[in-house]
DNA sequence: ATCATATAGTGCGATATCGTATTAACTGCA
DNA sequence: TGCAGTTAATACGATATCGCACTATATGAT
């Protein structure tokens, strides 16, 4: 009655073809995006932009699933180029809320533009075809991952 | 007649589902690994073991799809630890051939013991159900993204 | 055979990432 | 209220990653 269980190669199998997309996929926005611009930076200005800006850095790397300071490494990057201004958090003083500027967002628009063509090619290939599933999918076992990392 | 094109920003959602789980997993694999060895190092021991010994350089950048001088970085680390030897290649005077040592063999059995619980654990995961229709999925798109790459 | 061009590997410098430890502020309980 | 333990952010140091440039060697055209 129990269920078979799966083949744990496949698993390594799963982070491995995972592993691999995520080093093309990196180079090929990073190709993109201005010389020194990162997808680790274009992604926190996407964050503040779609989920909302005032977070904190901790919410914000918690989103990420970085470390904390390398997440402020990377605000402290954004901040000197003036696209995120961080202001004291008045609930709590040890703490800081991140605001995207005007520069940012339209350094993130000019960032999707370039970016965009590659991704409407993409959309239209075959191999992406279902895409939706997949993405779903993903959710899932990311969120699966999420939950067993807390649970440590 | 043609087919409906997919929506762009799917092929966002995916990369960044992508690169969300990239870092979990990488996360839960250097912890179970001695500290100060990366999964970068295991990679590429686990590589020459599965795929054989007696690659070159480059032929392993290609096959993690990382700049050459990223993988002579970890080559030369993988050496100092006495994991892999690397010799001239006698079909090239400009290149070398890697191998792997007996340490090295036995480094990386060590390490998979290690991790081996997670992956089992994991693959008795509902969530992880049909994992290798996934799996065909990605690898599929991971060719698709390599044939990019190279065109250009 | 010569030479222009391409390729394999590495040295070097810039920056990213991350772990540890520190400081300041918060929280909960006596 | 006072204090012990916790938490948010960061400074610092170690190492990883990567681009650029360089050397040695290979290749291909004449």
């Amino acid at each position: 009655m129990s269920e078979e269980p799966g083949d744990p190669r496949l698993i390594f199998a799963l982070f491995n073809e995972i592993g691999i997309i995520e080093q093309l996929s990196r180079a090929m926005f990073e190709a993109r995006l201005p010389k020194g611009v990162l997808v680790s930076h274009f992604a926190v200005l996407n964050h503040l932009v779609r989920v909302g800006d005032g977070r904190t850095p901790l919410e914000l790397a918690t989103a990420f699933q970085v470390p904390k300071t390398t997440l402020s490494h990377t605000l402290a990057l954004l901040e000197k180029r003036g696209w995120i201004d961080m202001r004291p958090n008045p609930d709590d003083k040890r703490s800081k809320r991140v605001w995207i500027t005007a520069e940012g967002r339209a350094f993130r628009e000019d960032a999707i533009e370039r970016l965009s063509p590659d991704m409407a090619r993409m959309a239209r290939e075959p191999v992406m075809k279902g895409v939706d599933s997949l993405v779903s999918r993903l959710a899932e076992i990311r969120q699966y991952l999420d939950g067993v990392r807390d649970a440590q």
